[in-house]
DNA sequence: GGGGCCAATGTAAGCGCTTACATTGGCCCT
DNA sequence: AGGGCCAATGTAAGCGCTTACATTGGCCCC
């Protein structure tokens, strides 16, 4: 191991090349006759030789990282969209930057502020409920975006995901052909959380064009935790006469609120029907009595990734 | 909206001090006096000023960025010890850089050496087996490294987590304290896992250490899938006379190993007891059959960052 | 055989920032 | 009043790479 690290300079002269030479090796093989790219590459092995990032960006302003602002990684619906998105850029030889925001939007715009300054390229981020001066202060970076994890028709940004709300009306829609009319939702909190809301905003809708006697007891909103979801359900069961069907915003809702329901000593489905959101993919080990829908994460990701490179 | 980017000359002409100076403001904002920090800041905002981060790292050697190399995000076990890392990060102005193997010993140290060459100062890799070419590389660089999802004493380099065969060693007794005698496991894949051949060498040796009647009937080795976990129950069963407790290896295969028990029209826990690690922490939230052990990890993820800050 | 062409390589000018060192000027002390 | 000191700022030398442009020389063709 020399002392210091070895520069393009010292490849260079150790090859007996010019350092142009050897960045051409480096970035555009084809542009260099074979016999020298074995010398130029022996001399890189040498001297343990890495380029310096630093330079190469200043030099070439191509930093080759994107980033994701995402809530957290905690929750697998984000994880699992996140992982795929980062396994296509890594087929493009692309390096993802990652920062979190725990559902804060003033975070995002620091997050977003920070993975800029990092010389991301190009931003993955959730959702299209945001401050406007976010997306100004992305827009006037000039660098390419996409919103992940919803569907938005009336907005020229690039969406990948798939309809909260529609998902959320079939799914509701189902629950009263299983002839339920009793209905409660356990909705995560929608404030700055449009997936959340556009949920809550299909099942309301089902229900209300449904008819025939369709109500929505209640919405109980809970945070993203099992503990949460305990505690929802005791609020949204307490109706009189009960709910005989409980819709949850996502999975830890309702597995929380299934907890809850056994401790209670309720049957279920028998007693009760819990609903959720296949969001973990996970939800066939729980109790049968669980109905969920799934959500195609792993396709969103590949598709944002895809959508960026682009 | 300029043509050109801004650089530090022209806020310097704009605010009439050096480039220097501003600089400091920006770096080490005490070391300016109050009314030209002022000044600075209002050209910077006039002008939309965002330092050129590849110039920055350039001439400072610093990038303000670490990668971890991990297996998957889409495994809950290691999304959350993520997530904390990333956090505690966050707080100390570091950005995150993630690349993922799918436990592929030989993409890792692609992966080691892309984070490398895109400035990462320190890593964050999971368990402590693998090729030494990975590590050697790593302190030819010398990048400061933490091992995270592991806990080996017999080794001079820094780990977080907790002792796998510990782990499983302290459950198996459990399972035996219980009266089990007849046992099986269903244990993730132990080639390049050492978290899982931890986890089987731990049951292995409960079972021995007891003595008394007590077996191991057979060991089914299966990838991280739900599928996987539900084909390895078969076989695990499959022994006369049946097991009468199992014990899986993670939370995934234990998922797997309820639905296909359940399938076969078994009874959790009468006919067979089935136990898993609570890695994703959402096991409570399964039947309450499964007994399963916790893993702390957002404690270990926020004690790699700690001790890769240092 | 000479001119033209092209692939391979060399030359050198930045890229925009950080920072060691130099300079300035105000203030205090004797 | 002169000297010394220190905080505030300026000067300018790189940091290591990319790339436009210049140069070279071999080969082919008429």
């Amino acid at each position: 191991m020399s002392t210091a690290k070895a520069t393009l300079k010292d490849v260079a002269e150790r090859a007996g090349v010019s350092s142009a030479t050897i960045s051409r090796a480096l970035n555009d093989p084809d542009k260099v006759a074979a016999d020298t790219r074995a010398k130029i590459n022996a001399a890189i092995l040498e001297l343990g030789y890495t380029p310096n990032f630093g330079a190469r960006v200043l030099a070439s302003n191509r930093t080759g990282t994107v980033g994701a602002v995402i809530p957290t990684l905690s929750n697998a619906i984000f994880a699992s969209g996140v992982q795929a998105f980062q396994e296509v850029l890594d087929e493009n030889g692309i390096t993802l930057l990652i920062a979190t925001t725990d559902f804060d939007p003033e975070k995002e715009l620091y997050q977003v502020r920070q993975l800029l300054a990092h010389g991301a390229a190009g931003l993955l981020l959730v959702g299209a409920d945001r401050p406007w001066t976010t997306l100004d202060f992305i827009e006037k970076h000039g660098v390419p975006h996409v919103l992940g994890w919803c569907a938005h028709a009336d907005s020229d940004q690039t969406c990948v995901g798939f309809d909260n709300a529609a998902a959320a009306y079939d799914a509701t829609q189902r629950v009263l052909m299983q002839g339920h009319r009793r209905i409660a939702m356990i909705s995560g909190e929608c404030a700055s959380n449009d997936r959340a809301q556009g949920r809550l905003d299909g099942v309301r809708r089902a229900i209300s064009d449904h008819g025939r006697g369709a109500a929505l007891l209640s919405v109980t909103e809970a945070k993203y935790l099992l503990q949460m979801g305990a505690e929802a359900f005791v609020t949204a069961y307490s109706t009189r006469p009960h709910p005989t069907a409980i819709i949850c915003g996502n999975d830890v809702l309702a597995a929380g609120a299934m907890i809850q329901a056994r401790e209670m000593g309720l049957d279920i489905p028998g007693d009760i029907s819990i609903v959720g959101f296949d969001d973990i993919g996970l939800s066939r080990a729980v109790h049968p009595g669980l109905t969920t829908f799934r959500v195609p994460l792993s396709e969103m990701g590949r598709q944002a990734a895809e959508q960026l490179l682009a």
